[in-house]
DNA sequence: ACCTGAACACCGTTCAAGT
DNA sequence: ACCTGAACACCGTTCAAGT
């Protein structure tokens, strides 16, 4: 009486499971076997709601991108005649958001490199930028490139701050030397030659912070939109 | 006489099979089983080179940007007083150098995604947009976090298209159900709930081109340097 | 339709042992 | 120092079989 239909899963519920192993033991462990073993069935039962392990990674980007609130800040009534600046402020609201959802959960930036974002949930987030753009006066083909080019900034950023954080210290350089390879330029490390960098040392120890990300993202924005 | 210190390799012929295997048979080509199978040469041998996968990864990045040129495109003596827009085609340039490097081996974004960019020639690629940003006129800290938000769109951008790229079309959705979790707006993909994107597919379409990284390189740069 | 159990062809990493 | 061979604890995926 083992096998056979004794019982189902939603797919809400493998998601679950499959982020409660993301957010306790990491990406790593987010396995077809490992999402399986937690629900207590066999992997092979697992093809039955998923045909490949990059279908459940893509299950997972949609039902996280579901999470995410697309409405402006100050509820929805309040812009009548929304303004350059009061677009800027949603964008840049609704980024925040993004970024605070895909950081949250470690190994999230796996997640989204599994494939394109071309879910449900991820067209509900590009429409709602095409909506900000042309309200803020672009273009239908402008708005379009604008909404690449933040989600370009966001999800960079987000992936250059997860790459920087699973940082192993001590296994930084090859067993012996320092990039015994790298072209002639300078075999050891030595921070006198590159003075600039050294001197902005304490800027770019604050790299993965909201203010970084903000301040990128405000510089972009300047770039986009025209008036402000 | 099997064992022992018969003939050893260097690091670049090591990191020179690891690149054989990225362009011939993709990242996942990339093991430590795959690269010491290709050398003739045991997987536990290898850790004597390199103590993880991690650090093969690590000096597989330092590897392909010692090829990154960074001298400006016109010759060094070509400019005398160079001006905010020539600054800018340097930057543009040498972004799309990078661009192309990185596009060029399948599977590079996952060497970038392995750790912090801190090797020589990463602090290399720094230190040359930090030269200038500065010569742009930006003091020490902006262009510390110019340099920043500049990588952060161009590796950004990147990835999302090396994303976009493996598409795997028959695999985009569920068994089943489309997304079945979507959060209750759509159960079913209708391009018709999605107006301004649908009207825009023909530039999404061509997200991943030239052109369009150009663009929002180009926006961006509105953002961060005053002048121009 | 949903599930099990066995199997295939792989992983990264460690350990004891050889020269 | 450099290397082998065996082993540990895993992978994604497929296939035949059960209810």
């Amino acid at each position: 009486m083992r096998p056979g239909p004794r019982r189902s899963f939603t797919h809400a519920e493998i998601l679950d499971a499959a982020f409660d192993l993301l957010e306790t033991k990491g990406f790593a462990a987010v396995s077809v076997r490992g999402v399986a073993g937690s629900l207590g069935i066999t992997p092979t039962a697992l093809y039955t709601y998923y045909s490949s392990k990059n279908a459940l990674l893509r299950g997972m980007i949609e039902h996280l991108l579901a999470r995410l609130d697309l409405r402006e800040p100050g509820g929805s009534d309040a812009v009548e005649a929304p303004d350059a600046a009061a677009i800027r402020r949603r964008i840049v609201a609704l980024a925040l958001r993004l970024r605070e959802l895909l950081t949250a959960h470690a190994g999230a930036l796996g997640l989204i490199m599994s494939g394109p974002l071309d879910g449900p949930n991820a067209m509900r987030l590009n429409e709602t930028l095409l909506e900000s753009f042309t309200a803020a006066g672009l273009g239908l083909d402008e708005a379009a490139r604008a909404a690449y080019a933040l989600q370009v900034y966001a999800l960079g950023s987000i992936a250059l701050e997860s790459a920087d954080q699973d940082a192993d210290p001590e296994a930084a350089a090859p067993v012996d030397g320092l990039f015994p390879d790298a072209s002639g330029t300078a075999l050891w490390t030595d921070l006198a030659t590159f003075p600039l960098s050294s001197r902005t040392a304490h800027v770019a120890a604050q790299h993965n912070s909201t203010d970084q990300f903000v301040w990128g993202l405000e510089r972009l924005l300047d770039g986009l939109v025209p008036s402000a």
